[in-house]
RNA sequence: GGGCUGGUAGCUCAAUGGUAGAGCAGUUGCCUUUUAAGCAAUUGGUUCCGGGUUCGAAUCCCGGCCGGCCCA
């Protein structure tokens, strides 16, 4: 033994819980080897609670503490599992002096505790479980942090966003609803005969979109790979093998910037359905998201409206949904009715003069879709259908009958985001082929000759769509960036 | 990649060239129906990192690291 003080470790939180650790093991009892049998998520049990029968009904629940009123003879706390939050109360003269000694002095915040108890309810009106036993199931060695104004510091929010769960409520609310969307587009795509399926994301060829790829390297073989851009190619394989109706809901890779939109892996939702085109995925996609909205985000008034984040206006999925043509867009925004046949120069000119900076080595498709993606598209706040794209822009869709410099496809736009494009798909493969070599600008794709093979095997006419589920999250969710909706965005690899 | 902007106690934030503070959390007491519980006392700092200017730097300058917003 020696004289010397005990060291002040009162103002550091990891040393104090430490030394309650130790405290407990050295008495016996190691938390991290404790569990406990659960009867009942939190709202479940409150939900058991009879008016007028308090305790009689016994529950055991487990969760993280996650506030902390101790008084004298007698404390109020809360816990937080999965279903959020249920208040406990602790007295000592239901467990006796020394076993709440144990729950005032060597529990802390964030500590994951399980108690058994009767249910009852608070003069205030809440209903709460008055505590008979109660078991520390796991120490937390760190404090949670502040309780009122929450993690405020976004890349920590982003480094460990196990603390924004367990702390900001809205975070926790917006993420477990991207899992139900994700749900909800399963189960409503299943009960219309589609089969899900998963594509490789390894391939030799990064095609069906023009987007930078990940590179990789496959040791045993001693080749490259690269990491998806799309599933489309993969999916239309499927066509041609039989499976009339597939889906994937799966992970795409593109090198490219990080910001409010973009992260570096996103999850797209890619629908093939033989014997229809992009009409038929017209029908398909509303009736995907009017349901959403009515089952899994079901707006207070009961309309199908919900508030876009951006604008704040409202934006209603009700009643009939804008159609209109590319090219009448371009019409309308350059106030110029034969913009399609105005040589270079008067294309580049009639950009100027809206105000944007135009790339002289541009093709002639891309400055007009300068002014689509900078002048229009932001503005298409209510959900519309814009139709009939300029065949450069997608070299997989088949070209619209009655003019040739178009092809059969929608680009679904709500909130001035694209959502979802969708096509007439091409099945002629030699069409296909010269579409493909056609290409140019940055929207040159790179070609998959096994994949145009199968299309000589004969693929069904059919409809395709594609979904980026992570900006459909935003939309729905009211969130701001695409990281709020991602549970663990890219980063810069940092010290946290 | 460029412009703007931020990094201070575990967390949320003050301090604009002159002794680094507050609230919450922590610690010690009191308190048997609380709701950001309350009361009293109290601990806690590599001011992101490295240089520079200055009698003196969280603050000004340069470089770096990690974020945010906008643009490409």
């Amino acid at each position: 033994m020696s004289d010397t003080p005990p060291l002040d470790i009162s103002h550091d939180q990891h040393a104090v819980r430490r030394a309650k650790l130790a405290e407990m093991r050295a008495g016996g009892f190691d938390p991290f080897r404790a569990n406990v049998a659960t009867t009942h998520f939190s709202a479940e049990a409150k939900a058991l609670y009879v008016d007028g029968q308090d305790n009689v009904v016994s529950v055991t629940v487990a969760g993280r503490l996650v506030t902390f009123r101790v008084q004298g003879g007698s404390s109020f706390v809360k816990i937080q599992d999965q279903q959020g939050p249920i208040q406990l109360y602790f007295r000592k003269d239901v467990l006796g002096e020394e076993r709440y000694l144990v729950f005032k002095k060597g529990l802390d915040l964030g500590d994951i505790i399980g108690v058994t108890g009767v249910l009852f309810k608070t003069k205030t009106g809440e209903i709460t479980v008055r505590v008979d036993s109660f078991v520390l199931v796991s120490k937390a060695l760190r404090p949670l942090p502040e309780k009122w104004h929450g993690l405020a510091d976004a890349e920590q929010i982003y480094r460990q966003r196990y603390l924004d769960l367990i702390i900001n409520a809205e975070s926790r609310h917006r993420l477990m609803t991207r899992s139900k969307i994700v749900s909800h587009i399963r189960r409503f795509l299943e009960t219309q005969s589609f089969i899900e399926v998963e594509t490789p994301v390894l391939e030799s060829t990064a095609g069906g979109a023009a987007a930078r790829p990940f590179k990789t390297h496959h040791n045993a073989l001693g080749v490259d790979f690269y990491l998806r851009i799309a599933t489309e190619l993969r999916l239309k394989r499927m066509l041609v093998g039989g499976f009339d109706r597939v889906f994937e809901i799966g992970r795409i890779f593109r090198n490219e910037g990080v910001s409010r939109r973009h992260n570096p892996e996103f999850t797209m939702l890619e629908v093939y359905q033989a014997y229809s085109d992009y009409r038929g995925m017209m029908t398909l996609i509303k009736d995907m998201l009017t349901t959403l909205i009515r089952d899994v985000i079901k707006p207070a008034d009961g309309s199908l409206k919900i508030k876009h984040a951006a604008s704040g206006q409202d934006i209603d999925f009700g009643g009939e949904w804008r159609e209109v043509k590319y090219k009448d867009l371009i019409r309308e925004a350059t106030g110029d009715a034969e913009w399609f046949s105005r040589s270079k120069a008067e294309k580049i000119s009639g950009a100027e003069k809206l105000g944007l900076g135009v790339n002289p080595a541009w093709e002639e498709f891309e400055i007009t879709n300068e002014i689509f993606s900078k002048k229009i598209e932001p503005t298409l706040i209510q959900p519309t259908f814009v139709t009939h794209l300029p065949k450069e822009l997608c070299p997989l869709a088949k070209i619209t009958p009655d003019d040739p410099t178009t092809i059969d496809v929608f680009e679904l736009t709500i909130g001035g985001m694209e959502v979802a494009p969708a096509y007439s798909e091409q099945n002629d493969p030699d069409v296909q082929r010269t579409m493909f070599e056609a290409q140019a600008g940055e929207e040159k794709q790179n070609i998959d000759q096994d994949f145009l093979l199968a299309l000589e095997h004969g693929m069904p006419p059919a409809g395709g769509m594609g979904v980026g589920i992570d900006r459909l999250c935003i939309l729905l969710t009211g969130a701001e960036s695409i990281r709020d909706v991602i549970l663990f965005p890219q980063l810069r690899p940092g010290s946290a």
